[in-house]
DNA sequence: CTGTTTTATTCTTATATCACGATATAGTGA
DNA sequence: TCACTATATCGTGATATAAGAATAAAACAG
């Protein structure tokens, strides 16, 4: 109980971790669009992700070779529910959120096909 | 604000600021008093408190030699109470915070010049 | 003043955490 | 099967944090 406490409270002491929650507000994100947003490498956000879902502050779905996260469905549901509150009445006015959140519009509009493929070869294509 | 979101979740991240805070709850208590309940040393004991301090988590009062340590008075005035509500409604049953309650009880009955004073030398001190 | 007591700070050592690159794993499609 | 893609995991170096001992600072008694 309250080693669970202090899971979640670490997990939400770290500001990319806190930037992460607050952009799956409303909305499912694969890793390639926070790693966008985020402007970090995919190991990196692959590991804060880890640490949420391991605190149960996210759940993720397999979508092909896409991993979708997103705020668990039901916080009644959830063991505890009160980090995510807590987060929920947070931080809404923040500088950093909001530019994240600005950005987030910008990737969503984008095909994921697209964003998740930075490097195009297109006519030169080897093989 | 979100840096102050991150600093109060880091003063929570920790079991031994979580117990401290839990203590706190309803009444003051000295550095010494807190030794005593914690099992751990002075320096240690002192650093947690100016942790939770410098998080706004906590207020002390000077009295003497003492420095009594409690919770915000009013959590109005207080820039972001949302860590000190939610550990107000979390933990009252995990079983190492009751513990803790339990020793509380039977500090707060002996005299604090004599629970401060663990050396008595005048009889013959060994240890 | 000297000496004592309580707390704060500094220092050291051990452990934990973060970011990144490299590698492994899992899924898709040809 | 093989090639490619998205994600997860491992290894490493830099930084942060924890605990305790030693020391400094502040308040008080004589």
């Amino acid at each position: 109980m309250l080693r669970d406490f202090i899971l979640q409270a670490k997990a939400v002491s770290d500001e990319t971790r806190v930037r992460i929650l607050k952009l799956l507000e409303g909305r499912e994100l694969c890793v390639c669009q926070l790693m966008d947003i985020l402007g970090m490498g995919q190991s990196t956000v692959s590991k804060h992700l880890g640490i949420l879902k391991t605190a149960g502050l996210v759940e993720c779905k397999r979508d092909g070779t896409w991993t979708f996260y997103r705020l668990p469905d039901n916080l009644i549901n959830t063991y505890n529910p009160d980090f995510l509150k807590l987060l929920s009445s947070c931080l809404a006015g923040d500088t950093l959120i909001l530019e994240d959140k600005k950005r987030l519009k910008e990737v969503v509009k984008q095909d994921i096909k697209v964003l998740c493929r930075p490097v195009k070869r297109g006519s030169n294509s080897k093989k």
